[in-house]
DNA sequence: GCCTGGCACCCTCGCCCTCGGAGTGCCAAC
DNA sequence: GTTGGCACTCCGAGGGCGAGGGTGCCAGGC
């Protein structure tokens, strides 16, 4: 219940993620955008293509060296980081291709390039070989989701792992309600007028409403409403609940009715949709710290991000396959998101919550998506042993 | 036990505190610092101040430019902005008075002054006819705090209020547990191996723990566990709940040992110092936006938000009377705190909890002030009504 | 037909300089 | 103690200048 507990594990991770991610930027996770080595060519010919291989070259260069370097890259350094056996002249060709396709663009007459949301688009796409995370991080990962107490706290530590790992705006939400199973339901007398109605799922989940008794209401009353709704609700799904809960009070006994029918207006507010208010982040700060956010899109998003409702909501659409999804920039349908990325997974085939990060478009997809998708597995895998 | 619920209220107050706030630089809040009209003379002669009564104008001046504006203020604004009857040069005199006494200093030379943090704390001490906030906006405060439904979420909209009527962020601790009473302990049991300890306060709060169970433990070990617990433990104060397991661990039953073991470990992580990590957040988005903040700065105060369990200390601490604390710039222990401001409160006499706001020390202390005092109050009997 | 070196051109950025404005400190006079 | 006056300082905006980096295009070569 607490706001967000702090696992004990973060002032380790704290430290170990530090290290992990001061050469972050340079080590290139084996992808075919680094050193002067892989002029890769996988398949020879893709005709229909809109792009050669040269140009995806190419344009793999610009957005792994701007995102490295924020600063407008030019056909000179192409060549030199993308380890072409062709001359500049020649890539400014391909650039000036490019830019009329739309991938790429250029801040200024004869500044160097810089990608367009297309050109991260393409670039994410190009990424169908999916990295994955090296080593040591993973094995970060592993160990600091593994010793999670319970649900709550195994989120709470995903969202941290994820925010100190890929140094931008973790989210997670729980798993919809829909499998987990009601455990418990009780009714808790507080004050003369008010009780606290505590609904407790097999996965942990502890949702609480207040509800407003009817004056009179006596110890012996509420006792007779626990007994029942303990027989009726117990076993159900979470979103099941308020159906269930309305079609007591009808059979109940007259003098309960009052009771259950504002215990029912308790579980009105949508026990499932408001699960998509349970929604962890972390790492704010270093949205701030990121440079390549503008001062006042970084106002913009943050204050999106204290929305919870339409940050979840957000998140959840975003998460259709149990593939990563990226959107980039303009992509995002919520105006405040124009010059953010959002990349995001399910993390569970049944009843799938979700996770991701939000930051600048200018973000290192690369190792963002294998974060991501390395964490999304842990947390799966994870989920799955503590339940069993 | 969402992170945080967003109160239906949220839109009504956007629309209400932008408007309230729209004109809250200008509004002066019906301080002597104001038009020309107040040169405000209380008390005739204070010989043993280190200030006589014209400086305190000046610096009162310079302070509430200074935060109006932003930019250095010179003596002929001080001038004209305190309506002093004096010309420009005395107040330079004056000025270089509070200069080498050290309230005022200049960005560099031949500039305008701006208030150092002794300044600041000179002029917040000199408003101890505390300020009242102005009838609309404490209606606002009213009616928004007025309607809660349980004390989360009472909590969660004062941090909501605070941070749209300042435009500063807004913490909010809850009232520690020691004088609430424990109204309910529940066991369940979640998986073979595991279970969920819930303790419900008779303030509506809920706190739950995991339980490993040791092997072979049965659903009836279970209930007779939750009988023994059910009277040992009710009506205690959430501090006592610990030591009260552990007695009863050695009188119980010996199959019954090591499930009350395993309770009494996981009460062991203090409820009361749990507590701590019970804070509500609000407005980082206001934080971004606001000028007075170099981007390092900001990154360092969003840092030290995140980290909730420092975050409530420090607002523990600052809270020591029953007044409005101000913690100025470099009176901050923190070090990332250096160039920001806290102003808090107190808000409950019995089991207080504290609220407060953070932002730059470049604020408009007066405006905050009495908000936070206005939101204090109002919190505290809103709280006294919903308890009785 | 594609690639390339060369070249003219463009734009930014840093630098310097200048100039106006704002503010100060000091002084002599009231 | 206060004041107007004055010289001085410094910042910041604006303009000019040169260097650097980048481009686009072209003509020639493979």
């Amino acid at each position: 219940m607490a706001e967000r507990r702090e696992p004990a594990a973060h002032a380790a991770i704290r430290a170990a993620a530090a290290e992990a991610a001061a050469d972050a930027v340079h080590v290139e996770m084996s992808l075919p955008t680094g050193g002067p080595v892989s002029t890769v060519m996988e398949a020879p010919d893709e005709t229909d293509e809109e792009l050669d291989e040269r140009k995806r070259t190419v344009l793999r260069a610009i957005v792994s060296e701007y995102v490295a370097r924020g600063e407008p890259v030019g056909s000179k350094r192409v060549v030199e980081v993308a380890g072409l056996d062709v001359s500049a002249a020649t890539v400014r060709n391909e650039m000036s291709a490019l830019e009329s396709l739309g991938y790429i663009t250029q801040p200024h007459t004869s500044a160097g390039r810089i990608p367009t949301d297309k050109g991260y688009r393409r670039f994410v796409d190009d990424l169908r070989a999916d990295p994955a995370l090296d080593g040591p991080r993973r094995e970060l990962v592993q160990e600091l989701l593994g010793g999670a107490a319970d649900v709550e706290d195994l989120l709470a530590r995903t969202s941290s792992v994820l925010s100190q790992l890929t140094r931008l705006v973790s989210l997670v939400i729980a798993p919809a309600g829909d499998a987990s199973r009601l455990k418990l339901c009780e009714l808790v007398a507080l004050s003369p007028g008010g009780a606290l109605l505590l609904l407790v799922a097999d996965t942990g989940r502890v949702e609480k409403r207040s509800v407003e008794l009817p004056a009179g209401t006596t110890d012996a009353d509420l006792d007779r409403v626990r007994t029942v709704l303990g027989e009726h609700v117990r076993g159900r799904r979470l979103d099941d609940v308020h159906a269930a809960v309305e079609t007591i009070v009808d059979d109940a006994p007259s003098d309960l009715r009052d009771i259950l029918r504002a215990v029912a207006n308790a579980t009105a507010s949508g026990l499932t949709q408001d699960t998509v208010h349970h929604v962890f982040v972390g790492g704010q700060a270093s949205l701030a710290g990121d440079e390549a956010f503008e001062r006042q899109q970084l106002s913009r998003v943050l204050q999106l991000i204290e929305e919870r409702a339409t940050l979840a909501r957000l998140l959840a659409e975003a998460t259709a396959g149990d593939r990563p999804t990226v959107r980039i920039g303009e992509e995002n349908k919520v105006e405040d998101l124009r010059s953010a990325s959002l990349v995001a997974q399910r993390y569970q085939l049944v009843a799938a919550g979700s996770l991701g990060v939000l930051g600048p478009t200018r973000m290192d997809y690369a190792t963002v998506l294998a974060t991501v998708r390395a964490v999304a597995d842990q947390l799966h895998e994870t989920l799955t042993d503590l339940s069993s």
